[in-house]
DNA sequence: GTGTAGCATGTTACCGGTAACGTTACCGGT
DNA sequence: ACCGGTAACGTTACCGGTAACATGCTACAC
């Protein structure tokens, strides 16, 4: 028993045959006689052999490796773009490097490694314009945007329909009867918030009514954002009867600003977000919620940079996916069970 | 502007030493003169070389890269941990790869495309004994185990001290007073769940108590697992006054089925998790809990899995991490602000 | 019968590094 | 003066694949 794995020259002598002709068959080249065919996968098999993959990147000038920089891989949204990043990637034979970059810094850093020295032939970046790390992107070479839509030619992105989302949960609101319907929002130095805030502010308008500038606040995506804006609200005087957050846990944080202030939900105070976050429908109450498929955002990340990595020619794409109204108890006083 | 990077070979000509003294010099080889490694240090400068980090692998027979085997990245532990991981590899000059893989089918799929190819120098493997998977791994290969002691020797391991973290949660109850204590565990195929059940058991006889089966039950991890054991031991008669649940989506569960039953926690029912998952402190009420190291662990894991690559004589070890308390108001009634 | 096209397979070079060994020059000891 | 040792650098081979071109054979047209 060899400690050392064959090679394809292994199998070339065990076959009785040139070592292309082995490569030739494991590439699955036409130009091979079946019968041949039937005499190397023989000698395969009886050795085992396996195709070296640092070899064939080598030999390729590809890694078929991509990488996806995140700012944590903890976050569920991340992880879910992740998640769906990886198990796309990995059909179409690519692995999947994942890292956390939580500062510019370690962001420059990662690049320096990935793309001089050719780890990879492709990058996924979330959140890029998060902060400054958008212009730390490198040029020529194949790039996909996670979240906000590229302020530069030449680079593909994908992301949640905000406007849309934001859009339909304000309406979801109004249907209801609220007009008193303020908004946090996330940083607005992020697109993705600003493209949420136009959509409620269209709803507003759509529905005649004028958006009151103090009852929208910026807040930074934390649950205690939202604990903090509904507070300051009350402050303010600003008597709210519903509450649109732009994502999850900033809404959760409102609950619990309205449970500290004694307004019951959704009696009192209705409160909705964005995302539909794994526990979610064990809030207390239920979280209404535009359900965000952020697995669907990873996958279609993947398609994006594999097309703009064999086809760069082909024009930059920007689709944008559609978030689900999720109605729970969070704006809706719970409905008698069934049966 | 040339289309392709400068090669170790461009930089000698520009140089006017040999692509051997050049690799001595990015090396850091002791054999080098300073003024001839200042000329070769210019050149590499004035060329923007940088190693290729392929044909390095395929040289030197490693490829520097860890693979991190998840049954999914979503999940606040698993995530955590492979941040930690991550964070770590890097440090050392390596990638990780983190993968989800579901099922033993995509286990199989992901080691036979992994390991036989020589694309990872290790795999560092969350929750082997979750299902069969453990009997799927490669031998002869770097391997570490995160969560569950391997039953096999060669392989190094790394996890939580669950039995001191639950012998530590109940005695959290029962330094309140609690006598009823009735516990939801994991599944008991998995060797973490059994340690925390055995320090659940443990504590109570140290306390003078006999375990009551009947308040011992078997969850699943899942929010609703844990609702459905309070309900079924209602159903049962049962009137556990604190539930130690084996982590905090059973405990959320838990609190869940006491909002629908009625029962006031922590007043007529305390409730004690395992992690501290993020929104814990946002729980209603916030939960207390024993709070895991989970970057730690990935981050150790890693450590272990470089000491079995780089030294592989040298004995497997199997660190536990400490538990943290973290009391909140699902245990002890609030307290009055302070100041 | 011969030129030639086309197919199956072989030979050689190459990807970009590292490793082993070779060469040269200089040094000190006797 | 001769020898052995060593520091500094060069030459060649090699890692395990792929790509381009070469070769030998068969079939077919003229």
């Amino acid at each position: 028993m060899p400690k050392t794995r064959p090679t394809i020259r292994d199998v070339a002598v065990r076959a009785g045959l040139s070592h292309q002709t082995v490569s030739r068959v494991i590439n699955n080249s036409e130009r091979v006689l079946p019968e041949t065919r039937a005499i190397v996968d023989a000698a395969i098999a009886e050795l085992g052999y396996r195709p070296n993959a640092i070899a064939r990147s080598m030999a390729r000038g590809r890694s078929l490796t991509l990488a996806c920089l995140s700012p944590n891989l903890t976050d569920y949204t991340f992880a879910s773009i992740i998640e769906g990043a990886e198990t796309e990637a990995r059909q179409h034979g690519y692995f999947l490097l994942s890292s956390s970059v939580p500062s510019e810094d370690s962001f420059a850093a990662l690049i320096e490694q990935l793309v001089p020295h050719r780890r990879v032939d492709g990058l996924l970046i979330i959140n890029p314009y998060s902060d400054g790390r958008y212009r730390l992107t490198p040029e020529n070479f194949p790039i996909v945007y996670i979240g906000d839509r590229p302020r530069t030619e030449a680079v593909a992105s994908v992301g949640l329909d905000d406007e849309a989302a934001a859009r339909e949960a304000t309406n979801h609101l109004l249907s209801l009867g609220y007009r008193q319907i303020a908004s946090i929002s996330g940083p607005l130095v992020e697109a993705c918030s600003q493209n949420r805030c136009k959509g409620y502010v269209s709803a507003l308008r759509a529905a005649g009514l004028e958006p009151d500038p103090a009852l929208q606040l910026e807040g930074d995506w934390s649950a205690s954002s939202g604990h903090q804006a509904l507070l300051r609200w009350q402050q303010a005087g600003c008597r709210p009867t519903a509450v649109f957050a732009q994502n999850d846990r900033m809404a959760l944080g409102v609950m619990r600003a309205a449970r500290e202030l004694n307004l019951e939900v959704p009696e009192q105070l209705a409160v909705i977000g964005i995302d539909d976050m794994p526990l979610a429908s064990y809030f207390d109450p239920p979280l209404t919620t535009m359900r965000q498929d952020m697995f669907g955002i990873g996958r279609e990340a993947v398609l994006l940079l594999i097309e703009t990595i064999e086809q760069p020619q082909l024009a930059r794409r920007h689709p944008r996916l559609p978030a689900e109204l999720i109605v729970r108890q969070s704006t809706v006083v719970a409905v008698p069970e069934r049966g």
